[in-house]
DNA sequence: TGTTGACTCTCTCGCTACGTAATACTTTAT
DNA sequence: ATAAAGTATTACGTAGCGAGAGAGTCAACA
């Protein structure tokens, strides 16, 4: 599907579809040579859960952190939606009910405290937001999603190379000539991203078993990995300091 | 009441109310000495009112125009509140049924066209911001054309005479003598439309130039005449408050 | 085959409704 | 009397597009 027609679907701007594309947030599967954008049909289903984020107030950062996380679950965002529309639908009774209230509250017929007539509004903080950024976009994991992003391609590969190297040896023992040497290797790559000491090296290592999403995408180069890392990290960090 | 006492009150920051005082949206009754901004319970009203607006997608602009507009019927609005809240909950119900269809969908438990997939959404231009711009916007011009007609010739003819000679002075400074005296007249010429306040007054001049009807019309008789009688009213307006 | 009209692209500029300091003064509480 | 909390003004920043320019593309029709 070209632009327009996505437009006219489902009601947004073409313009609109073309700043997704730009920040990122929906791009589409395929363009053709002469550059038109074809939407998938799981891209259109990717917008309409945008859209439903959208409806409930979040940014649209926010929201694409949310539907690229790999921990992102549909089924759980599906639910959580229907959940906080029901809400929403609350609050906007209770709005109504402020206007009637109001219209007879004018008429000179009833009362009304002055905390009465804004019942249904507060503009506060949404409260989803936050919610959903602790379910899925957890900062940590998206922190390094987005460095390892900025660091470009070539540091990308470089990291796949390592996990596929440490995935191969993984059954050895983490105290290892292979495993020691393998890991000294992460460390270095991982000093590009910051300065971390050996300590820091240790409970990043404790991390990506403790955090599910962190062992999720580790474990995907071979199962077990992520705790084998842990061992490695640790006994890494121990030489160390000596 | 104090600035931070409505923000928390009603649920904006106090940025929000600040900024409605900056665009003239929500001017605060009085202030104190030292410059702090007091609202009375009319403010508060009127907030509401604005606020009620808002929810509905109303640009601030809009808002302005509506509640200052001379013709402006608060039952009435609150009548078109109760509507279009109502109007709005059923389009959140059309999304939630579609959130549960999406659901099943997903187990594979139902089918769904494309279509469906989007109902509920549709950001496509509001229709009761139109709707509220002929209702009093509009409604406001025309009136003021009907009463216009009304008057007879005699006045017509007057109040083209007094156009022109303001045009003709149109590049002095708005608290000069001629334009105060001259626009005293204008003042006097409106009582015999209805019971103008200086306060009014003063915001027939913003409409003069915040609505583009008036402003065409007035500006036949000379480039920047509208922007010129706005200022020269509120100057107007202002002494006449003491 | 050429032409028209509807789409498309990229780029840039503009706008709204505030958020976020920074800095200085005022009021209230202890 | 001093700190804490609130307030004012000014200024700059941001999100999420809208609007328009200028140029290329595509399907249909003459």
């Amino acid at each position: 599907m070209k632009v327009k027609e996505v437009a006219d679907l489902v009601g947004v701007s073409v313009r609109t579809l073309h700043h997704y594309d730009e920040i990122g947030l929906l791009v589409p599967d395929e363009t053709t040579e002469s550059g038109y954008r074809l939407y998938s049909n799981e891209n259109l289903e990717l917008l309409q859960q945008i859209l439903f984020f959208k409806e409930l107030g979040f940014s649209l950062q926010t929201i694409k952190e949310i539907v690229h996380s790999p921990t992102f679950d549909r089924q759980e965002a599906l639910q959580m939606h229907h959940q906080t529309l029901l809400e929403k639908r609350n609050r906007l009774d209770k709005m109504i009910q402020t206007v009637e209230k109001t219209i007879q509250h004018d008429k000179g017929e009833i009362q009304m405290t002055t905390e009465e007539k804004f019942e249904g509004f507060d503009f506060r903080s949404n409260p989803y937001e936050r919610e959903a950024r602790e379910r899925w976009g957890d900062e940590a994991v998206n922190r390094s999603n987005e460095k390892v992003a900025q660091m470009g391609p070539k540091i990308q590969k470089e990291m796949n190379d390592l996990y596929f190297s440490l995935a191969s040896i993984r059954h050895m023992s983490p105290d290892s000539e292979e495993a020691q040497s393998a890991i000294a290797k992460w460390y270095d790559l991982l000093q590009s991203f910051g300065n971390y000491t050996p300590e820091a090296f240790r409970s990043l290592g404790e991390m990506y078993v403790s955090d599910k999403r962190f062992t999720k995408n580790i474990d995907r180069f071979g199962e077990g990995l992520a705790m084998f890392m842990r061992e490695a990290m640790g006994v890494y960090a121990d030489r160390q300091r000596k």
